[in-house]
This record gives C-alpha cells, structure tokens and sequence, in this order.
DNA sequence: AGCCGCTTGCA
DNA sequence: GCAAGCGGC
C-alpha cells in the first residue's frame, strides 16, 4: 500500500454530511478521507438539468467543502465535462493512492454504466469499492408482493412499504468525528468552476436545510393535507431541491417526522401520514425505474399509448411553456416555473394535464421542459409524475379522466390569490371572473384561450380511443 | 390524485 | 331553476 493511501468518498447525488453513509463507512475505514466531486456539465446537459439546478449543486460543493474541511477531510472538487471523462479521472487518483472508493449508487442508465465502469477500474486495480443503496428508503427490489412479483400499483406497494417500516425503521448515519489532520499528495486537476448564482433563492448551509426540515415536520406537517393544495399557501414542504440533490436524505425525513409527529405519522390521513406517503410515491417511482430500465429510453409503460399519434403543434407549446395559454392558473402555473425553478405540485398535475390532454401534446415534451426548468428534477418522479398525468404510466390517472382547468383553479385558487400573485396583469380582475375573465372587456393584453376545452376533451378521448378499445367492447370478449 | 351530461326531486 | 345522485368516458 502506498504511503499517500486514502479512502476515496465520490459524492454525486448525496451532497451532505449528515446521513451520509459512504462519508461514515470512509470514515471507519482507518485510512485518511478524500471526498470527490466531478461537475460533468456536458452530462448535465444532454440531461437537460436546469441551470438554476446546476447552479445550486456548485453552490452546495463549495459549501461542503467548509463543512468537510472542518473534518480535516479535502473535498477536490473537479471541473470534469462528460461522464466518459471519469474513468482517467479516476485512474488518476488511484495512482495517487486511493486505495478504497466509497460511493451511493443512482438509478438511472447512464449513471449506473459510468460507475461499472468505476468498480471494473478499481476492481482491476486490485481495490474495493463501496456502494450503498440508500437513493430510495427501501431499496428497490426490495418491496415485492407475495409472489415475488414488483408492485405496478401505488396502494398494495405503500401498504408493504408501511409494514416494513413499522418493521425495521430507518437508519440514519451521524456526522462523522473528524479525522487526525494529515497531509496527502493529491494530483493537480482542474478546479470546479463556480456557479453563477441563479439559485441564491436556496440557502445552500446543511443545517440550513435540516431546520426547515425540522420546522415542518414540528409545525406544519399536521397541517399538510389540509393545505397541500392551495398554490396560494405554503402548505407544502418546499424541500424537494434538497431532496433532489441529497443535502438532506429521505431517511432523515421520515425520521425526524417520526419524532415530531410520533402518534400521527401512521395514523391514516393526518397530515404526517399524507406527507409521508409523499415519500412512498418517491421510493414507488424510483423502484419502477429500476424495475422497467426501458423507461430511461422514454418508453411509456402502458406500450398501446405509444400508438397515439400527437399533434404536437408546436406553436401551442410555445404557449404553454411561456405561460400565455389564456387559462390564467395554467400561465401562472408556467410563469412560478420559469421564474423561480420551482412549481406547485397540484399545479405540475395541472398543467400536465393541460399539455397532454388540452393541447395534445406528447407529455415527453412536457416531461423534458419541466426537467430544463426544475431546481428539483429528478429522473424517476418526474417522469412518473408526467406518466400519470398523461395516462400512460403504471397507476396511472385513467385516460378519461380529463382535468378541467377552470374547474381545478377554482377549487384550489378560490379568490385567485395565487393568479394575481404571478399575473399581475389580471390584478383588477373581479374574484368571480378571474379563472376565466374573457368574457369581460379586458383593455389590458392578456391572451385570449388558445384552445376550448370542451373541444379539447373530445378530441383526447378519440386520441386514445386510437389506441384502447371502449369498455363495453372489452366486456363482450 | 375528475368531469360531464342526464335524471330526479324539490321550489 | 337548482342541487344532488348516477353512469360513462
């Protein structure tokens, strides 16, 4: 062994120091600890990860740069390009001695190729390598039905998800102890470019983060499914970027909402236990994906559905995308999204709905404008998110099931508060009229409806009429 | 985690 | 006129 060996923690995803098991395991490991980061702009690119997202992961490096320092462990944090340029990258710091490599394993395809390719490196190299599966609560693979059979509906999945729970728990990892100083010979890269700060809405302090965690499970979980709908409160978490990029985890969540809400958590329809079947739909997605790798080739689950012939006129989706449909809580919806990187979650359902089942547009254009513009993209949920909003998914809404625009926003933006708020132009729109005020004689220049929707309807019930046959049909066979 | 159109029963 | 209840999409 080398006398510069050290154990090697590769962050991707995990960005924290709490709950971070391949940080503890490293820890454990008796030799001194480098943490690695790698931005793969290119990567990030052909992923159509959100600026405002890339902005906040350099954000969050060059934090947890001070908050490893702290535990005399070196954070190199390199400016790579693609994921092919990893391997050298990693060559590199097994010549200077990394002798362990300690890692969290991701779900998606191209991910998981660039890390066999790592483990093959290091294997062929005569070192360990350390992957742990804690992306997901329960790792996927692990909650099957009786049979052995993977859960493609959400209820029977949670249901065994909740009995594991109430089973095993979740473990959480403490901070490590800091490490005796020393001094490594480490290799000369090139150094991870600083963001730009587009993202500075997002306090990028860990402890940051953790309280406000804290603070709703302590105040405002009981709250959640009373509030959770409204875009005009803030009835919902605002976690999720940090969820997204793993500077808090999932376990911890649950964990903490366990303590904060301890007679509520399982007790049905509380606002803990709805909150934390939040989280169940996060670990559904992500075992879905794991189970169906096709889905990363934007294969819809339900294969007939891939038989719809989509308009796709792309003018309407200019409009949906610049928030100028003439369905106000749509453009609001769209307008929260572009400005902030970050969109309500009755509003996502929304103005999915309104895409694919208004302006028929295949939900995979949906699917990637949402990941260009989300500080909190993540692969599987919002891909099952727009599968189940179009009615291609597993579990997914039926395919008649049509929202109505007008409808949804007056039952969960009553008097518009949420509206007026992104479209100050409809300000003096009287309560009664502001989700839909084109009947009135509007002297400002708010667009008029790009579309009927009791025309749109029709026209997506004949879409997938296409492709599945009417019910009484399917009886007679 | 729907909406629509039609019927019924009441004013 | 309308609210409530329903069956179909």
């Amino acid at each position: 062994m080398s006398n510069n060996a050290f154990s090697l923690v590769w962050l991707r995803n995990d960005l924290r120091v709490y709950d971070n098991q391949a940080l503890f395991e490293a820890c454990q490991s008796g030799l001194p600890v480098v943490a690695l980061f790698i931005a793969t702009p290119d990567s990030w690119q052909q992923h159509f990860m959100a600026p405002v997202k890339q902005d906040f992961i350099r954000r969050r490096v060059v934090q947890l740069q001070t908050e490893l320092a702290a535990l005399n462990i070196p954070l190199v944090a390199i400016e790579g390009s693609h994921y092919s340029a990893v391997p050298e990258l990693m060559q590199q710091l097994i010549k200077a001695g990394a002798e362990l490599l300690y890692g969290h394993t991701e779900y998606e395809l191209r991910e998981r190729a660039r890390d066999r390719k790592v483990s093959d490196i290091f294997a062929k190299a005569g070192k360990a390598c350390f992957w742990f599966d804690r992306k997901a609560v329960m790792p996927p693979g692990s909650i099957l039905s009786k049979t052995g059979g993977i859960y493609q509906i959400f209820t029977p999945f949670k249901k065994t998800w909740l009995a594991r729970l109430r089973e095993t728990g979740v473990r959480c990892f403490p901070k490590p102890k800091a490490l005796p100083e020393i001094k490594l010979q480490l290799p000369e890269f090139s150094v991870m470019q600083q963001g730009d700060g587009s993202s500075a809405a997002y306090a990028v302090d860990e402890l940051h983060a953790l309280e406000q965690m804290r603070q709703f499970c302590r105040d405002k979980a009981a709250f959640y499914q009373a509030e959770r709908d409204f875009p005009a409160l803030a009835g919902t978490s605002s976690l999720s970027a940090y969820l997204a990029i793993g500077v808090i985890s999932a376990q911890q969540c649950i964990n903490r909402l366990q303590m904060e809400a301890a007679n509520d958590w399982d007790k049905e329809k509380s606002g803990a236990a709805v909150w934390l079947s939040e989280l169940v739909w996060r670990d559904f997605y992500h075992h879905i994906l794991m189970a169906f790798p096709e889905l990363i080739k934007h294969k819809a689950f339900q294969k007939d559905t891939d038989g719809i012939v989509w308009p796709n006129d792309a003018a309407l989706f200019q409009a949906w995308c610049q928030g100028k449909t003439g369905y106000p809580i749509v453009d609001a919806a769209m307008r929260q999204l572009n400005q902030t990187g970050w969109m309500h979650n009755r509003l996502r359902m929304i103005v999915a709905s309104f895409l694919v089942k208004d302006l028929h547009i295949d939900w995979r254009w949906g699917e990637q404008y949402f990941m260009s513009k989300l500080i909190d993209g993540d692969f599987a949920a919002n891909n099952g998110g727009w599968q189940w909003a179009a009615s291609t998914g597993t579990d997914a809404a039926p395919y008649f099931r049509i929202f109505n625009p007008v409808t949804q926003s007056e039952r969960f933006d009553p008097d518009g508060v949420f509206i007026k708020r992104m479209l100050p132009e409809l300000a003096d729109i009287p309560k009664k009229q502001i989700h839909w005020p084109h009947p009135l004689p509007m002297w400002n220049e708010y667009v008029k409806p790009v579309v009927d929707h009791s025309k749109a309807r029709l026209k997506t019930l004949e879409l997938f009429h296409t492709v599945k046959k009417p019910q009484d049909e399917v009886d007679h066979e």
